[in-house]
This record gives C-alpha cells, structure tokens and sequence, in this order.
DNA sequence: TTGTAAGCGTTATCAA
DNA sequence: TTGATAACGCTTACAA
C-alpha cells in the first residue's frame, strides 16, 4: 500500500505539501502541483481514511444500519440514499450487523441512517450527538440530534379497512408483524379503529402474531382454516404476510377474494404481479429524504422534527365487491 | 466520545493495561481485568477501529462492493455473505459505489467480495494483494490473490434452448444484458451454440440489446411487435428484462405463450408469480459461498481456482408445447 | 512557497 | 504485573 510518504518521497516535496495539493489548499506553486497530481496518479495513492479521520476528527461517510434481507424493497430506499450522497459528495457505507456502533462511535462516519429493529433507542440516544446526527426510519425517537422519518400508517390503514367495509365486509382477521415494531402497532392500531367507529367487534382470536415474513402468512393461513369460520376480510401488516396466506388459501382450494378477501402493505414487486390490494409506499423516496435531512443536520441546519411519508392505497383483485356473490 | 485514554484514567490505569485487557492478553492482574472491563462497559466504550487498523495494520473486517439497486437478490447474497462472516468472527461492510477503493486500498478492511460491473479488472488486479484476497462474482478475473465464484451459465442455458427446440420451438429471439458483462456473454453463446447444433438460423436482427433492466425488456418486446413476424420463443437473459417483456406483450394483447413463449434468468420472486420459465441461481449459497472462500484465502489457504456455481432450469408456463396449439 | 513537528486513538516493545 | 513511549498515515500550525 502507497502511503503519502511514498509520494512525497517520489515527488521530492515534503508530505505536508502532498497533504496540501490533495486537499486544494492555495499554498503551493503551481509546478509543485502538477507534479504532485502526475505522481498520485502514477502511484495510485489512495489515502488512507483511517489516517485522515483520525487527525481530523472529521469524514464525509454516511452509515446506513439493516439487517432484515428479506424485505426486498430495502434495495430501493439504499437506491434512494445512495443518490442523495453521490449528489452531496458525501461517501456511504453499509452494516447490517451490530459491529456498526463502532463505525458510529469513531470519526470513520458522520452519520447515521437506521432501519434496524434489533438497533435499541437506548443506543441510538447514546450515539446521537452535536455533529453525529441520526436518521431513524422505522420508528420515532425524540432526541435533540435524532431525527425520524417514518411511513405514516394510521391514515391509510384506516381508510382501507373502511373501503373494506364499505365493499361490504364484516368479519376480519389480522395478522400482525413483530409486535414491539412501531410499523405494526400503528397499522394495529388503526385497524381497530376503524373497525370500532363502524360499531364492529374484533375479537382476539382473531388476531395472528407474524414476523412480517412470508412463512408466517402462510402459518397463520392454515390455522386460520382450522377455524369453524373463515373472516371475510384478512388485513395483512405487511405483503410478505399477505403472499404467504395467499398461497396458503390458494393450496387449499380457498378462493381469492371469493371466499375470502386479502390486504398487505408496502406494495411490494410481487404485490402487483399477484394483484394484491395494498398501501404503496414510495421506498426510493424514503432513503432520499432521509439522506437530505441527515446531511441538513450534518451541515448545522438542526430539524428533528418527525417527518411522516404518505402512502396511498392500491385497491387490486384481492378485494372485491362483497355484495356480487 | 469516550477513548481509551478516558478508561485508563477513570480506572487508574495506563492505557497500555486497558488496551491489554481488551485484547485478552494474559500479562495483567485479576483483579485489574475485572475493573478495567467493568467501567469499560459503563463508559460504553468502544474502540475506534481507525486507531486499530493505523497501528497493527490488521482488521476483520470485510468489505461488499455492489451498485446494482434494481437486482432485487442482491438482498440474498449479501444474507448469505453476512451469515457466513457472522460465525466466524468477521465484520461487513458494504459500498455501493467507487469509494470502496479507499477502504480497500487501507487497513481498514482485509479482503473484499466484488459484484460491480463499474469495478474494473485492472483496479482490481491493482487492489489485490498478499493479505488482501478479493473474490469477484461477475466475472472471471486471474490473479494469485483474486477467487472468482461464478454461476455457470453455459449449461443451463445450453438445456434451456434444447428444451424449447423440443418443444417445437424453431424462431428466437434474445434480448441481452450489458454485453460487456461476462454473464450475458456466456447466456448468449449458449443460445447460439444451442440454436446451431440444431441447425437454425439466427439473424442479428433478432438480438435486443438490453440493461437487465425490466424497462429495458419492454421497449425490446415494443420493438420486436413492430417487425413483421413475431418470433415464436423470447429467450431474455434475466428475469426482469423477460418480465418486461411480458407485461409489454400483455398490454398488447399478444398471448404467452400462446403467441410467443418467454425464458428468463435467475429465477427472482417474481418469477415464480407470474410463471415464468427460467433459470435458478441459489443466491444466498453463492453469497455464503464467496465469503467461505475469501475468509480461507484471508487465513492464508490458498486457493484461487475458480468456482463454477450450478444453476438449475425451472419449466413454468411461459413455455409450453409448441405443436399444441 | 515549502518543510518540520505535533498529535489524533490505538497497540507493541521494552523497561520498571 | 504494570507503565512509558514510539509508531501507524494523515493534517495542520507554525517556522523557515
């Protein structure tokens, strides 16, 4: 590995200059510059972030912290992210595991995205500090230098269990995600509501704990079944959960909507092709928005007002007219 | 945020000793130990792996480069990745961009996994080194430091076509990849083969040059429904193009596969929902895979051989038996 | 315009 | 069993 010794070495300047050609500084001639440039380029120098973030205490690196590879639409809000940065000249690194707190607690980073349930508040708030700002986005944190930015669930959630209702169905089932995530307890949430406010009952045993995985749709599908009776309308947290029961009705000769009607959330890709009603959530926009608040935050300009993302509902076959059969 | 010299200060002790401690070194006392740990884990503190890596020009770190936010099992390669680096003591991180050089060029990471079509054989080539063995997926580059784990694509693809000949399949079409890539290169000389050891024409005017993009799949089917004659088979060279494709023919009234059969590549979630016929890559292997190799090559067992990785075909509906209709 | 030297947070060496 | 100190690669006063 070329270090900056072996270019000043090379050039027959000093480091200090090297260091100074490379960070534009003005104090250094023209030729100087020149050669310097020619040199690194012909010796591949690279500096070392580790050197430099060091001295400085500074670095121009975003971390974003994941760790759920089953929710494919992740890849769309680090789309979202990874051009905001680009745009900003800011660098962005990933880390789907715990070893991400010491990226955080070090001068390797400047800030953090999180989209991590295992990440606890309590860590964050300890991390979170004047010129380490952070962006949560699944759930909602009050903290001088953390900021969230989350999907606003209730409101679609509510409208569509009312749609449901007005299309004519009475009896639901739901099947809920891990319930400590603010994601779920939100959708819960207004899921009962609106079934309360049209003086309908929920009963909890009707209610199914999932892990917002496929499998567990499908589990909950076929417990379901066991049932004396069907619901008319099973309320999904998310797609992943939806396509599982799906599937579960569809291997058992259940009809879809027909017997029974379905509703996920996220709009996932295999959502459209499978023609499941859901809440699409603009995903790209999401990771974009996040960046553009954590670098604002970075920049001084402080905001860590909760932000909440609109989703809209996309009525597909999986829900249909009760009355037309 | 808290060093080490704050530890050895709040503990009484010289920093050599907590740095001793944390390292499990055995030159220090019992009772030392327990303290030091103790208001180690107070403080919350953690060591900057910036210090770490500039002093013992060591890390366990590995490091993921990948650009590509529309291949939606990336996801499960990087599941695969990080499970094998979890048990076994290594950290990841991942890059989405041409900053990567600067963590691989330093001490901050010791070996990468490389997915990047941006990433170019020469830097790679420049990058590698004893002590940093890099293992690319996309390609297959040779170089005593560089692994190369690549799915096999000439066989299947080879079957694919064969099989759509049995069929009764006779005018194809392919819709191609970036063509600099080494996987569209393999799939289309497969087709080729395919087609000639049968004694059937392909005419250049039936090759659709594609961005494995699904937007990419439904402009080259626009296209195709412009010329005079369809072609009977649609051979795509991934999913995404293919299920664009699919969607463009649906909108256009044009049946599958009645009117035209459709092949994909790499057997992605959606595949499966909208039935297409295509290849199956076992990603989450190939992930796991790849990080089994560097981490051998890391702990110095050397072995760049390249590693084929078999794909399998999977027969769905977009493909049937020509004579019946 | 250029170079010297200190210091960022660690670990390794060596002396106590 | 402990602690003082040098060094890793870099930037930044400050001196020349």
């Amino acid at each position: 590995m070329v270090g900056i010794k072996d270019v000043a070495k090379r050039a027959g300047v000093s480091v200090s200059t090297v260091s100074n050609v490379l960070n534009n500084k003005k104090n250094v001639g023209e030729k100087t510059r020149e050669l310097v440039l020619k040199i690194c380029e012909e010796m591949n120098y690279c500096p070392n972030p580790a050197g430099k973030s060091l001295k400085t205490g500074k670095s121009n690196t975003i971390l974003f912290n994941f760790s759920d590879f089953d929710r494919s639409f992740y890849l769309k809000i680090i789309n979202g992210i990874s051009d905001y940065l680009k745009d900003n000249d800011f660098d962005l690194i990933i880390c789907t595991d715990k070893s991400c707190e010491k990226y955080m607690n070090s001068t390797l980073t400047c800030g953090s995205i999180i989209l991590d349930k295992k990440m606890q508040d309590e860590t964050l708030i300890r991390l979170a500090r004047e010129n380490y700002p952070i962006v949560v986005l699944d759930r909602i944190v009050k903290n001088p230098y953390i900021k969230s930015v989350v999907v606003n669930n209730y409101e679609p959630m509510y409208e569509l269990i009312q749609g449901c209702i007005d299309r004519g169905y009475r009896r639901f089932g739901f099947v809920g995600g891990p319930e400590e995530t603010a994601d779920n307890k939100e959708r819960f949430r207004a899921f009962k509501d609106a079934l309360e406010a049209n003086n309908l009952e929920f009963q909890q045993k009707s209610y199914f704990a999932g892990n917002y995985r496929e499998k567990s749709g499908y589990t909950a599908a076929k417990i379901l079944m066991l049932s004396r009776e069907l619901p008319d309308c099973l309320v999904c947290a998310n797609d992943n959960m939806a396509i599982g029961a799906m599937k579960a009705f569809r291997d058992n000769g259940i009809r879809v909507p027909e017997d029974i009607a379905i509703t996920g959330f996220d709009n996932c890709d295999l959502a459209e092709a499978m023609g499941l009603t859901t809440v699409s959530i603009p995903n790209y926009e999401r990771g974009y928005i996040a960046a553009r608040y954590l670098i604002e935050n970075i920049r001084g300009q402080r905001n860590v007002e909760t932000f909440k993302i609109s989703a809209k509902i996309i009525w597909r076959d999986t829900v249909s007219e009760k009355d037309s059969y």
